[in-house]
RNA sequence: GCCCUUGUAGCUCAGUUGGCAGAGCGCGUCCUUGGUAAGGACGAGGUCGGCGGUUCAAAUCCGCUCGAGGGCUCCA
């Protein structure tokens, strides 16, 4: 199941000082400068920004009036071959910064200046040139245009310049290229199945989840069927939570804002919130005084009126239930778990199915612990989400430890929690014996972090599980605990949810196992295929002693043939079906087929067959294993 | 939020230059009672996402709006 596939050679292109590519990257990079020849020849007026290669293909960002539409992809396209057919050699040209600025001034490629800039002083400063285009390009490229054989332009985006929303908004061309035409062709059609695992696709089909307009963008509603795999889920976890000692608690879904101003939630980030809730009576109250929504707003941001808000995190709740009694250094660590509920107002462009939401379910857990402690309970932690990763089969993960980028603004705390919090994330992560990347700017903003990412079908990386170190919140909520010495000390409060979200986590899962779920997950387990009407009764004693064991069936007595009952049962993904027939109705026996074999495994005992069904269920094997 | 694309039956999708709304699957009823991936017949089901405009006439053209998809930005 190993889909998550991972590149650890991806190219930078925000690192100039790499000066040598890979074969297949020269091929993408050339590519890219292949297609900016044939969009200037057909559109001289275009600005180029910048094309370099990515890890599945290769762009170009373009500045022009025109809208490119998949019409024009198909002309730059035929265009392109052109070029390739010239055989253009790729030269490289070395030149002073002040022969360039005059250059691109020149032609009027003003983006190619603001570029030019980017360049450090005193390293060299090149173009490439293959017939009559020239690039501000540091390389490197194949020798000549006729070397790029196999590429395709897939699609045109908005993309802001430089990566800022505050600059002008360009026109990408996405395109990928490959060394020869047959793996262009496997690429494509490989692109085409994993559209075909798409949680979404397979989330409708199998009737897992279903997201409804008129509820509201990124709320999902899960069905009996999806209900079930996430029921499971959480059992799973919190009978390891239970192993480890946690306490289940319940917190409300929404909280005054005077909680989430001390936490720091509000206003701070009151963009990513649902709007406060303020009473009716309030509101009506302001009208008549003829307060704005200016002055509402403003109000409500200062604290001159109060409100609820829909929590967009767990932790505030949890720290007051930590501080509804004195604790003792004896008491901790305290480990309080909730499936807690959050609502964020992410941006509608950005809503994905299940995995990016507006509405979400956090295995959210918050420990608060002494600072010896904290290393051993981050370890504790780790150990959970690997547990949980393995017992899923999903090893195609990257581990990213989270930092603080020196220059933002939007993290809470003092400099000195923050680096004995990076330190200790740091050992522990060395300690994990898992490859890790340090990404400085990616901590959350109370505390450094450890996530565990993984890839949905389309490529786009998702964070799950995440583990947070925080000497921040304890501060702003003054908490303490009594230490040996009689005094009181600050605990260290450590966030965690091995999951992520339920949502998300499900999202994913759906495509980890293209809804061929493992039997303990699966939301019907097993399908029983009377042959004729005559073992109907037959089926039933048998649906009803699976059914008392807690195995979930059901019974296919439409009055289609075998074969088409199988069939059904095989596309809506059931791990076994049990053919029943006069033979076994006499003999008591049922025949299994299963989901894996795909052919007749023999007549078994009901009694044996329940017997291997419970258990593949408790040991929550994987499917093949 | 921004750029592009897109919205026709429960699902997947046809629908010519504007001229009576279509198919397959699924669903219902009946026939068929069969042995490991599709038996047959008949039938129900649509204000063509919504609102407005142009026109004798709009699924089709135009405007606005609400979803969805791919990116960008964002993700405490």
């Amino acid at each position: 199941m190993g889909f998550f596939i991972f590149k650890f050679d991806q190219f930078s292109h925000h690192n100039d000082a790499m000066k040598q590519m890979s074969p297949l990257q020269e091929i993408r990079h050339s590519a890219a400068h292949i297609m900016a020849t044939a969009v200037l020849r057909l559109y001289p007026e275009a600005k180029l920004d910048i094309g370099p290669p990515t890890d599945t293909g290769f762009y170009y960002d373009f500045d022009i009036e025109h809208k490119f539409t998949a019409e024009d992809l198909k002309g730059i396209e035929a265009e392109m071959k052109n070029v390739v057919k010239e055989r253009q050699p790729f030269e490289r040209i070395e030149v002073t910064r002040q022969e360039a600025e005059n250059f691109f001034r020149e032609i009027g490629q003003n983006y190619k200046i603001g570029r030019l800039a980017d360049i450090p002083e005193g390293e060299s400063i090149t173009y490439y040139r293959n017939g009559e285009f020239v690039d501000l390009c540091a390389g490197t490229h194949v020798e000549d245009t006729g070397r790029v054989r196999a590429f395709k332009l897939l699609n045109v985006a908005g993309a802001y310049h430089r990566g800022s929303e505050k600059n002008k908004q360009l026109q990408r061309i996405y395109g990928t290229a490959f060394p020869d035409k047959k793996e262009l062709k496997k690429y494509l059609h490989q692109l085409e199945e994993a559209k075909k695992r798409d949680h979404r696709k397979i989330g409708k089909y199998l009737q897992l989840f279903h997201i409804d307009e008129d509820v509201g963008q990124g709320l999902i509603l899960w069905t009996p069927a999806g209900a079930i795999i996430r029921q499971q889920l959480q059992n799973f976890i919190a009978e390891e939570l239970r192993k480890q000692g946690y306490d289940q608690v319940f917190t409300p879904h929404i909280g005054k804002l005077g909680l989430f101003r001390t936490s720091g939630h509000f206003p701070y980030y009151s963009d990513s919130q649902y709007p406060p809730i303020v009473h009716r009576a309030e509101l009506s109250h302001l009208a008549e005084e003829g307060c704005s929504c200016a002055e509402l707003s403003n109000k409500i941001d200062g604290g001159e009126i109060d409100g609820y808000l829909l929590k967009p995190m767990n932790c505030p709740m949890h720290i007051k239930l930590y501080a509804s009694q004195p604790r003792s250094y004896r008491d901790l660590p305290v480990r309080l778990a909730e499936f807690g509920t959050v609502y964020r107002w992410e941006q509608s462009g950005e809503l994905t199915g299940m995995t990016r939401v507006r509405g979400f379910t956090q295995d959210d857990a918050h420990l608060f612990c002494t600072d010896e402690q904290v290393s051993a309970e981050i370890e504790g932690c780790l150990y959970l989400v690997k547990v949980i990763l393995s017992t899923l089969g999903m090893s195609d993960y990257r581990v990213r430890v989270g930092l603080r980028a020196d220059d933002s603004e939007k993290y809470a705390g003092n400099l000195e929690n923050w680096n004995k919090a990076e330190k200790v994330l740091l050992e522990v992560a060395e300690n994990m014996g898992v490859p890790f990347t340090k990404e400085i700017g990616e901590a959350a903003f109370y505390g450094p972090k450890i996530d565990f990412v993984v890839r949905d079908v389309i490529g786009r990386e998702w964070q799950l599980g995440t583990v947070q170190v925080d000497y921040s919140l304890p501060e702003r909520f003054d908490l303490s605990y009594v230490g040996a010495d009689n005094k009181p000390h600050r605990p260290v409060l450590i966030h965690r949810a091995p999951f992520g979200s339920m949502e998300r986590f499900c999202g994913v899962l759906i495509e980890h196992f293209a809804g061929n779920f493992p039997t303990w997950l699966a939301p019907e387990q097993v399908r029983l295929l009377p042959i004729t009407d005559n073992q109907n009764e037959f089926a039933q004693n048998i649906f009803d002693q699976l059914f008392s064991k807690g195995i979930r069936a059901s019974i296919d007595s439409q009055s289609d043939k075998l074969g088409a009952k199988i069939r059904r049962a095989e596309t809506e993904k059931v791990p076994y079906m049990l053919i029943l027939g006069a033979k076994e109705a006499e003999q008591e026996m049922v025949s299994v087929r299963s989901r894996v074999n795909k052919e007749n495994e023999g007549s078994l005992t009901v009694e044996d067959f329940i017997a291997r069904v419970e258990k593949e269920i408790e040991t929550r094997a994987l499917p093949n294993s």
